[in-house]
DNA sequence: CCGTCGCGATGACATTTGTCATCGGGGCTG
DNA sequence: CAGCCCCGATGACAAATGTCATCGCGACGG
């Protein structure tokens, strides 16, 4: 714990462009200091265990392992380090997530410079903070239908692949294949199983 | 033209954060200077009638006109002003595009902000850049094999819709659709068209 | 302990899709 | 002008896919 009012941030986003940049306008504001970079999933962990920052700003997508991962295993490993999400694409499912991996905080990169400052100053205080338009959009889209099962077969079914090739993946009889898939497309509203991935995706479901 | 040796920047991105970060780190150079700030297609024109920048650097994902269709309108309404595309998603096909748009700079987001500078400068000075690693991958592509047909057709059934939807979208005959669509599949050696669809978009062909 | 649900499978059937041959028209080029 | 390629279409056939009914198994909750 820094007592002294300087909150000690850790960035981490696999684009290095973004990420000394925010690293420059974080560093203008006099409470914030950026004790760390990363640009991958394991490097914020290995990062995070040297530093130990208060906050950790994490963009969902990263090489290796996401944002929301890395959340997760800091909730473990550094129950004092406060996490929260940084992306572009914000979807719903995407949302959910995080928050179930221990995120406080999930802002998308439309936000500007003074407002991530002020969640970050929010989040290490105790507060959460969720993007209101994201919110919205996750309780209307509520939870996936799908079950588990149903969920993987999609996402097997997400490059194209034929429904022998999923099948030999998934070490199941094609014909069960093609019965969840039916299943999923039914729940998703869609008409073949590649209208219901991109519905899923959509929703971040997959 | 501005003789004092002052580069005039125009930045367009649609995410604030990325955005506003950006032109604070461009800011600390003192050769540049950021004119003007968009967060879209059609803003970053407005921007650009307003204060003609000498160099205009675009985001290629925008909502309203992208990065490359801005380049393009920009060639032939200020041709004094040099352009630049900056990405995240770095495909072939979308570099080929945006030189054929008369961009001369195209750079990965996973560059640095002290690179960014440098290439600014030499857009600026009239050389052109282009990332190695894509350069290296738009040859290797090579061209798309497609026609433009099947590039459209591809397109329409890039949401999962059935031969029939896409026949009605397109005004053609159902079997006329299937034939485009199992060339184009041919040609780019998958085994159907969503596969197909998969590939024309990793290579930046749809 | 019984109903419900998810998982996995099979069989049958209709529909959709992929593939191929073939046709005609138009445009470009050597 | 002859050859080539693209566009658009049709017909026929094979293969893949979607849909439905039905079965057995195991888990879980009332």
């Amino acid at each position: 714990m820094n007592d002294a009012g300087v909150i000690r941030v850790l960035l981490a986003d696999d684009e290095h462009l973004i990420r000394g940049a925010l690293a420059a306008l974080l560093s203008l504001e006099d409470d914030l200091l950026v004790v760390a970079e990363a640009a991958s999933g394991p490097e914020a962990l290995a990062m995070a265990r040297a530093h130990r920052p208060d906050v950790a700003v994490l963009d969902l997508q990263m090489p290796g392992r996401d944002g929301v991962g890395v959340a997760a295993a800091l909730r473990s490993e550094l129950p004092d380090c406060r996490t929260m999400i940084v992306t572009s694409h914000g979807k719903p499912g995407h949302l959910k997530r995080a928050l179930e991996a221990g995120a406080r905080g999930f802002v998308p990169k439309t936000a500007s410079a003074q407002q991530l400052a002020e969640i970050i100053r929010a989040v290490h205080g105790g507060s959460r903070y969720v993007d209101p338009d994201l919110a919205a959009d996750a309780i209307s889209a509520g939870d996936s239908p799908l079950t588990a099962r149903e969920t993987e077969l999609l996402d097997l079914a997400a490059d194209g692949a034929s429904v022998a090739e999923i099948a030999r993946r998934a070490a199941l009889s094609p014909g069960t294949v093609r019965n969840y898939l039916s299943a999923a497309a039914a729940k998703l509203h869609a008409e073949n199983r590649h209208a219901a991935v991109r519905r899923a995706r959509e929703r971040g479901w997959l």
